[in-house]
DNA sequence: ATTATCTATAGATCTATAGATAATGC
DNA sequence: ATTATCTATAGATCTATAGATAATGC
C-alpha cells in the first residue's frame, strides 16, 4: 500500500520521455504522434511508458507542464519589458506548429466535464490571467500606458487572442500572430 | 458511373439529420456524442446515416455548415449595426454550449494537414474575416469608427478573440464572452 | 435503375491491465 | 520489497464496407 516512489532511474527516464515527446511533437504534430510512437522514440514499449503515467491523459498534460517551465525559463525570465517577452514567446511558437497544435486540440478536448485535464487547464488560464494583468498594472505604474485600462479585462482578452490566433495560424501560416498581438497591444495603450 | 443524386425523402432525411445533430450536440456536447448517437436520435443505423455523408469528418463538416447557415439567418439579417448583431450572436452562443464545444474541438481538429474539413476552415475564416473587415470599414464610412484604424487586422483579431474566448469560457463560465468583446470593440475604436 | 436503408462484420486502433523477469535500494 | 520494464492480450470502440431488401422515380 505505501507508495515508495521513483527510484533515481525512473525520475530520468521520465525526464527523458516529456523532453523527447516535446521534440517528436514539435517535429510530426499531435495528430500524428500516438503514444506508441512516443515509446519507441525513448526505447520503451507502450506499456513500459504508460508505466510512468497513469493515463494517456496524463502523459500529455505532464508534456504541456514540461513545455510551460520550458517556456517560462527561455522567455519570462530575460530582462526586456513584460510585453516584449511575451512577443518573444509568441514569435517563438511559430517555429513550433506541432507544439501550438499539441497545445490547441488538448486544451479544447480538456473543455469537456469530466475530462481528467480540465482541472488543469482552469488552473492554467487562472494563473495566465493573473501574470497578464500583473503586466499590465506594471506598465500603468511605469506611465507607459493609460491608468484608465481595465487590468483584468485585457488581461483576458490577450490570452483569448493569442489562443484564437494560434487557429488560424494552424490554417494559415502567412498570418503573423506576433504582429496581430502587437498590433492589439498598440490599440489598446495608445493615449486618447 | 452517372450518380441520379439524392431522392426528396433522402433530402428531406438529410436534413433532419443535420438539424437533429445540432440539438443532440447543443444537448450533450461534442464528445460525449457518437455517430451511433445521431443515428438513434433519428431513428436510423449507424450505416444508414452514413450513407448519407461520404465520412464522420464530412458529417461533422455539414453539421457545422448547418450551424453557420442557421445562425447567419438568425443573426446577421437583422436590421442594427454589424457590431451590435455579432455581439448577439456571441451572447446567443452562451446557451449553447455543445456547439461552442462542437466547434472549437472540429476547428482545431481540422487544422491538420490532410484532414478532409481543413479546406473549409481555411475558407470559413478566410469569409468571416472578410465580412468583419467590411463591417469595420461600414463603422468608419458611418463615421463611428477612427479611420485610421486597419480594418484587417481588427477583423483577425476579432475573431481570434472570439474563438480564444470560448476556450476560456468553457473552461469557466462565468466568463462573459459578450463583455469582453464589447470591451475590445470600445478600445479599438474610443477616440485619440 | 437507383437510392434508402438494414444487418453483419472486417479490421484498425488504442488503452489499460495481468503476469512475467530484471534491476534497484531500504 | 519495490520499481522498471517486457510481452501478451482483453476489451472497448469506431469506421467503413459488403451484401441484402424495400422504396422511389427516369
Amino acid at each position: 500500500m505505501a507508495r515508495r516512489g521513483s527510484y533515481a532511474k525512473g525520475m530520468a527516464k521520465r525526464e527523458e520521455i516529456l523532453t523527447t515527446a516535446l521534440e517528436v511533437i514539435a517535429r510530426n504534430g499531435y495528430r500524428r504522434t500516438s503514444v506508441r510512437d512516443l515509446a519507441e522514440a525513448v526505447g520503451l514499449s507502450q506499456a513500459g511508458l504508460l508505466h510512468h503515467f497513469s493515463s494517456k491523459e496524463k502523459l500529455f498534460e505532464e508534456i504541456l507542464r514540461k513545455r510551460d517551465e520550458v517556456d517560462a525559463t527561455a522567455f519570462l525570465s530575460t530582462l526586456d519589458g513584460p510585453i516584449d517577452r511575451l512577443l518573444a514567446l509568441v514569435r517563438h511558437n511559430a517555429e513550433v506548429p506541432g507544439l501550438v497544435q499539441l497545445y490547441a486540440q488538448v486544451a479544447v478536448e480538456a473543455t469537456d466535464l469530466g475530462h481528467p485535464s480540465r482541472a488543469f487547464f482552469v488552473e492554467r488560464y487562472d494563473r495566465l490571467r493573473t501574470l497578464l494583468a500583473q503586466f499590465v498594472r506594471a506598465e500603468q505604474e511605469a506611465g507607459r500606458v493609460d491608468p484608465e485600462l481595465d487590468p483584468d479585462r485585457v488581461a483576458t482578452i490577450f490570452a483569448a487572442m493569442t489562443d484564437g490566433l494560434q487557429t488560424q495560424w494552424l490554417l494559415d501560416q502567412s498570418i503573423d500572430m506576433g504582429e496581430h498581438l502587437a498590433y492589439f497591444w498598440h490599440l489598446a495603450t495608445r493615449l486618447h
